[in-house]
DNA sequence: CTGAAAATGCCCCGTTCGGGGTATGGTATG
DNA sequence: CATACCATACCCCGAACGGGGCATTTTCAG
């Protein structure tokens, strides 16, 4: 027997999805919330197996809540269910701790099978959600970095002065001077810390 | 018509998987290689839809070919399919240009469906792979930081110097370089960069 | 209520970095 | 074969950073 708990707005979707899991064998809806500050209230007390969140909540985010939640049970499984998929959005969510994502047209057999996934150690996700996902770990190459300055950049990505870089490919501290200075240019920075930081943020480098 | 290529070193796995492939309506297997090198230069010749892709190959490993394949060809869609289920070769994988991911005790059933799946723009992946990547977002407290340690830390993501993070925080730019010396001893770097890298490595800020 | 930890602030000094200019040899692409 | 681009290398100078020590106030737990 799974249990589950339901937090959305929408009184017709809360109770609809709540028959859907009390409909089916092996399935328990044990509570249902219509706000996330009564959810982050109520879920710490008796704890489901798996919670559905929507994050388009009036009031506090869906977001906040599962960073709340996560605070005090790291352990707790959410699956966010819910009707925007863009970009940032997605993200906000897992970063917060969601162990899934699902949009709110999934059909009522995969939402059940999501729910069993994720209670057996699985991240279900739609498949456009989880193609963008996989597309986050692609690398742009960003061409305008040559392939010695992408070089460069690495070794400062991974902290090191402009001595040791030097020393590590072999070439003068001022050649090391010179690519950095290009690559300032061509990423449009002024510091050792704000080229490090876009060439995470973007995915420049291979680590 | 979903057309499919394997890599694949085991020429008993290998003819299998052609079997299934050919023997189930609405896919075909247009080419099968029993080395990356192979593959690299024959997929370039003729392109599937997908492509199934061992990568614990004798010689050039899967990943090199994903990379090389991905250079030319950034719209191949390639399904890693095998046995190694570690957190870095996973991430090697998707990181190159993997759009999936399969451990290879996958039901023939599932395999087709995540063939289509694939075709139609997702990212399937088994359940246990799917968490790694979803935990992967989540972010360690790596608490000995205080709260405005992680604050000032933050900053410096950002690549803000410390004049601009004593503005933002309406502090003296000396109590700015008391906090990032203590986080300097508490992460054990001596710099900036290293700072910075360290904090993206280990997810210790929210940016 | 008291002590520890955190946050705030200042000084000195040497090192590293960032921006400017300049130059030479190699390679590759039209 | 000429021109552009890349990689290499040196100089100067001022600004920013890193490490050391020291002191006061605030906050929070025991």
């Amino acid at each position: 027997m799974i249990t589950v708990a339901i937090v959305e707005d929408d009184p017709d979707i809360r109770e609809s999805l709540a028959l859907l899991i009390n409909g089916t064998p092996g399935y328990e809806c044990v509570a249902t919330y219509g706000s996330a500050e009564k959810a982050v209230k109520g879920l710490l007390q008796e704890l489901p197996d798996v919670v559905l969140m929507d994050i388009g909540l009036p009031g506090m985010s869906g977001i906040d809540a599962i960073k709340r939640l996560k605070e005090k049970e790291p352990d707790l499984d959410i699956l966010v269910l819910t009707i925007q998929s863009d970009n940032t959005v997605v993200f906000d969510a897992l970063c917060a701790g969601a162990c899934g994502y699902l949009v709110k047209d999934t059909p009522p057999a995969q939402l059940l099978d999501a729910i069993q996934e994720t209670y057996e150690g699985g991240a279900p996700m739609s498949t456009k959600i989880a193609r963008q996902v996989v597309e986050s770990f692609q690398i742009t190459p960003h061409t305008n970095l040559t392939a010695r300055e992408t070089e460069v950049l690495t070794h400062l990505c991974k902290g090191k002065s402009y001595k040791m870089i030097a020393d590590t490919l072999f070439i003068s501290e001022e050649t090391v001077r010179r690519h950095i200075k290009n690559i300032y240019r061509k990423l449009e920075v002024h510091s050792k810390s704000e080229a490090v930081a876009k060439a995470f943020k973007e995915k420049l480098v291979n680590l």
